[in-house]
RNA sequence: GCGGGUGUAGCUCAGUGGUAGAGCAUCACGUUGCCAACGUGAAUGUCGAGGGUUCAACUCCCUUCACCCGCUCCA
């Protein structure tokens, strides 16, 4: 007997293997692969492109076809500048990046610890071998010899606003001085960094057909300019026709509210939804599809009367868990976060986080925003439109009689449709517990199981040979699913074994077989994934029982 | 961006300073006909890319691209 084929000892192994699954199978293929591949870009195959698109349907029933009270949307990718201004994602995602010169440690500047002039700046390592290498690049780098106390090196001092200098033993003036930032770097304290960089966060491209390039050259040809001029004269001429690709797909609802809100008479409290394409240039990207560049989001805007916002956001908090939890196999790797104060974006007074628990930890999935009015109001000042709701029902409270304009709050359930793809591949993804075959062997099955819903193909149907008229009553039967709008596969390649195996590892919840009894009686087989057993049922019925599980499911 | 690892056939990986290997997958023929079957035969490679060292580089050196794992980003 041989020994059964080894599932992933651990987690990490299994990112490896859905990574494997998804290129052999189809589902996802790294772009542009024959020029060496993009970074962080990624192409849903034919396996993928379906699971993607039935994620995402499943979201918009829920949320748009379910519902009486939400509407969709599908907004432009590139909007006006000033969208973007009034967000404030045009200076929120510009944040100075600087680098520690020393420990190479990445940090926004404006959260980095600032010493006062008068203190002391000591370096403190992290263990005391990490105190000597630090001790031995700075003097390498700087010249100066600092003193080694066990893990913290000292002799650096602030001096005032724009200096820092190096102090030997027992004496008040400086060896030594240098440029001080006015902060060091959070994890060693150290002032030695890199220049500020300006990291944009935003996809900047130009809209129309002349090249930027050649109105740039014109304006500096022949002219003697520091860094911080060219810099000025650049960012005008580029910001003449700067357009950006949205970074969230929620602005162009807020955008839209007075439109939506009257073309179809709605009253508050409603949503408006959203699925598309958004784009980050992240600082790192990581974990195959889970954060990239471009990617792709499912946000709804719920805007309700002010003072009702707790309880929209305590609604959609256990909503938006539940219909996760609906097409997974383990609803215990899902949990609700709630933000920390501190933690809040400063247009928020609450927020959830949905998290999952991914093979390197808890990571977010979507995220539940009580949005205030701020972005209402903020389009409404830029834009100098109104963007308020006409309730004629509610008192105003200055006149005492009845109609009031107020701005409605908004809870804002967002979700990573990308994401939560991984997710459910990696939810479904499992080995089936070893079995011996017919010839002894033990065999260990690779299975996706997917939710019925998610799956790319509902149903394969196989004629178990390639004769005697199985192939043409199968492509029969695979002709009425189609006719119904239900995804199914028509397979005939190698023995019928092996293409239950194949469809077990890409999620096809259920095996039509055309066998040589559906010949003489007009009966098939239906084999379940899950369980691989099959039962026998007549043609004439097939159709039915499969849509049938498909809706119980 | 920094550090660590990886890149060889469609896939999973061996490999050595001297003519590129295995298993699986693929194709053909035969036997078979319900869970990755067997036999026989065939095809398959810019050894990630670009330079350098060498009589000779997949192997050693440099550069670069991409992926994976850690630091920061919050869909």
């Amino acid at each position: 007997m041989n020994a059964p084929q080894a599932a992933p000892e651990d987690e990490l192994d299994l990112m490896k293997e859905i990574i494997s699954l998804c290129k052999q199978r189809g589902f996802i293929f790294q772009s542009s692969e024959i020029y060496g591949g993009l970074k962080s870009c990624y192409d849903y195959g034919p396996l993928g492109a379906e699971l993607k698109r039935n994620i995402m349907n499943e979201w918009w029933r829920a949320m748009v076809h379910e519902r009486e009270d939400i509407v969709g949307l599908d907004a432009s990718i590139i909007m006006h500048t000033n969208v973007w201004k009034a967000s404030g994602h045009l200076a929120g995602f510009a944040d100075p990046l600087v680098d520690c010169l020393i420990s190479k440690e990445r940090f926004r500047a404006d959260n980095a610890p600032r010493p006062e002039p008068g203190a002391d700046l000591p370096i403190a390592c992290g263990d005391k071998g990490q105190a000597k290498a630090y001790h031995k690049a700075i003097t390498e780098r700087f010249g100066i010899e600092l003193r080694r106390r066990g893990k913290v090196l000292e002799g650096l001092k602030v001096i005032d606003e724009e200096t820092f200098g190096f102090f030997a033993d027992d004496s008040d003036e400086a060896a030594e001085t240098f440029p001080y930032r006015g902060y060091v770097s959070p994890e060693i304290g150290c002032p030695f960094l890199s220049d500020e960089r300006q990291f944009n966060l935003m996809f900047r491209t130009s809209l129309g057909p002349v090249d930027p390039v050649q109105r740039l050259a014109r304006a500096i040809e022949g002219k003697a300019l520091s860094r911080d001029e060219a810099t000025a004269i650049i960012e005008e001429k580029i910001g003449e026709n700067a357009v950006y690709l949205r970074p969230e797909t929620a602005q162009a609802m807020f955008v839209q509210f007075a439109n939506i809100q009257q073309a179809l008479s709605l009253k508050v409290p409603f949503g408006i939804a959203q699925m598309g394409k958004s784009f980050r240039n992240e600082i790192t990207v990581e974990h195959f599809i889970f954060r990239s560049c471009e990617f792709e989001q499912m946000e709804m805007e719920y805007f309700v009367e002010p003072g009702k916002q707790k309880e929209a956001l305590d609604f959609w908090k256990d909503e938006r868990l539940s219909w996760y939890q609906r097409y997974a196999n383990d609803p215990s790797r899902f949990r609700l976060r709630q933000h920390e104060p501190e933690e809040l974006a400063h247009y928020a007074d609450d927020c959830y986080d949905i998290e999952y628990e991914y093979p390197w930890g808890w990571g977010e999935l979507e995220g539940i925003a009580s949005r205030t009015d701020y972005d209402l109001k903020k389009h409404s000042e830029h834009s100098g439109v109104r963007l308020t709701y006409f309730d004629p029902e509610k008192e105003n409270p200055e006149t005492g009689k009845k109609g009031v304009h107020y701005t409605p709050y908004v809870v804002e359930p967002a979700a990573g449709a990308t994401r939560t793809t991984l997710m459910y591949l990696l939810d479904a993804f499992c080995y089936d517990s070893p079995r011996p075959d017919a010839q002894g062997k033990v065999k260990t099955r690779r299975v996706l199981k997917l939710h019925p819903r998610l799956a790319p193909y509902k149903v394969a149907v196989l004629p178990l040979v390639k004769r005697d008229g199985m192939p043409e009553l199968a492509r029969e039967i695979v002709q009425q699913f189609f006719n119904s709008g239900i995804n199914a596969k028509y397979d005939e390649q190698h023995q019928v074994g092996k293409r239950y195996a194949r469809h077990d590892e890409v999620g096809t919840p259920y095996c039509l077989t055309v066998d040589g009894e559906s010949l003489e009686d007009g009966t098939v087989t239906i084999r379940d994934r899950d369980t691989t057993e099959q039962e026998r049922i007549k043609i004439d019925e097939a159709l039915q029982v499969v849509a049938g599980r498909l809706a119980d499911s």
